[in-house]
DNA sequence: AAGTGGTCTAGACCACGGG
DNA sequence: CCGTGGTCTAGACCACTTC
């Protein structure tokens, strides 16, 4: 049986104080210096143990102010809402809009960019299209409380997109799923492929996302009743979403 | 402009090489010395850099042997088959069990626990149960190719478990939800919730994940027609996963 | 035995944030 | 100003892996 390393004891020491509400969230913890005293340890010892409580996402350092115990008020992101698949309105299902996050968070805002590419193996799988061939790809930034909350890039086959709306660099504001129904493609169901993992320097740049916050990957496909209308590939910071996908009779649910 | 730290920059370098292939899958990175050479730095500058690419689970690090570029084949969760959910079997739907899995990974293997526990607000709310009362909880894990995938806890309210098979301490070959339906409670819908969050150390170790690998949890309650009457809270490797999602009328996507 | 990463020490200088 | 965390150095000893 080795003997843990000081650090990890030193870590869940501070750990066991934070689940056991002894430091709640918002708290500051004991200076670096405090807890060499406290421990014993060198710096870089009491360091690595707060690297870790960091890279657990349970706390969050600052320069110049100190290490705080992390907080996360995650929303939900309501993915597939049963109710709404009505037959009455099957363009509604589907679409990635401010409604969604309206729910719990505060305001929402969105800025897009527009560029066109030629789709890259993976995109051309999903969208169904030969590699290679262009195709249009609207950006989309996400911000909740002013805070970034995710940047959606979505890809159109470029014969449904040309010379319409969708190849214009502003907002559309009615959302794009209506602009795709109103040129006779309805999108009758999607696809969404799901992922975790940790972000690229850049994501934890644009999201700021503090160490040790993975990141959510939202890859949906949608589908009119013939063909691939629409990949979208969502990437939100892991500790402020929830995904919740209705499926089947859920009226018990709803009952309360 | 603040310049970039040495370590940052040191770690920029070596990603760059791994995403532009010059390092691909399995292959050994240089050693802590021969970066210290390579690039000027002492060596807890250099660990520093490999630090942060571990964190972002692009390389993982053995002692004794080197630091190696991370490879995963994350397999396809299907959490809903849109072409199963058929009113002629219904209770197929929401099971999570071995067959989904199968496609694409290698065999799998359960081992149960049993226990009995007071319900908390978390659990009591979602199974729609009084904080307080008893719950019948069964855990199991789940293996693909000899390594550890997911961790499952299931609870069931206890005045529809008791006197039942589930709440005898072993694996129930035929799948729990084929025992509720016997006992006439047919699931016939189910509400998904899924996270992402970086493991705790007891999660890292029973699903023997490498440091900067993030886990994803999924919440899913099962319905029969009138209530709750199932909870399952299942803790996947980040890094071994993808959920797929089918929602609505996606015809298209399996003409291909 | 030689090389690897894991751990730890004892310093140092810096930028940031608040009195 | 002074305390905070961020960065960096130059050592050291250890356990593990491979030969």
């Amino acid at each position: 049986m080795p003997e843990e390393s000081r650090y990890r004891q030193i870590a869940r020491d501070l750990r066991k104080r934070i689940q056991d509400g002894e430091l709640t969230s918002g708290d500051r913890l004991p200076s670096e210096k405090e807890l060499e005293d406290e421990f014993g340890a060198s710096r870089n010892t009491i360091r690595l143990a707060l690297g870790t409580l960091r890279n657990q996402g349970l706390v969050e350092s600052r320069a110049g102010r100190g290490t705080f115990v992390q907080q996360v008020i995650p929303m939900t992101f309501h993915a597939s809402l049963a109710t709404r698949r009505t037959p009455e309105a099957p363009e509604d299902s589907g679409d990635i809009e401010d409604v969604e996050f309206a729910e719990l968070g505060g305001q929402t805002r969105a800025f897009a960019e527009l560029l066109i590419q030629s789709a890259t193996p993976e995109i051309a799988s999903r969208l169904r299209v030969d590699e290679g061939s262009m195709v249009v790809v609207r950006r989309t930034f996400r911000y909740v409380d002013d805070r970034s909350a995710s940047v959606e890039t979505s890809y159109y086959p470029m014969d449904i997109a040309q010379r319409t709306e969708l190849m214009l660099p502003e907002d559309i504001g009615r959302g794009a799923l209506h602009v795709l129904h109103e040129l006779g493609y309805t999108q009758v169901g999607y696809v969404d492929e799901l992922r975790s993992r940790m972000p690229t320097p850049e994501e934890a740049q644009q999201l700021e996302l503090p160490p040790g916050i993975p990141v959510m990957e939202l890859y949906r496909t949608g589908f009119s009743k013939n063909r691939a209308i629409r990949l979208s590939w969502t990437v939100f910071a892991g500790n402020g979403i929830r995904f919740q996908y209705e499926i089947g009779d859920i009226a018990a649910y709803h009952a309360e």
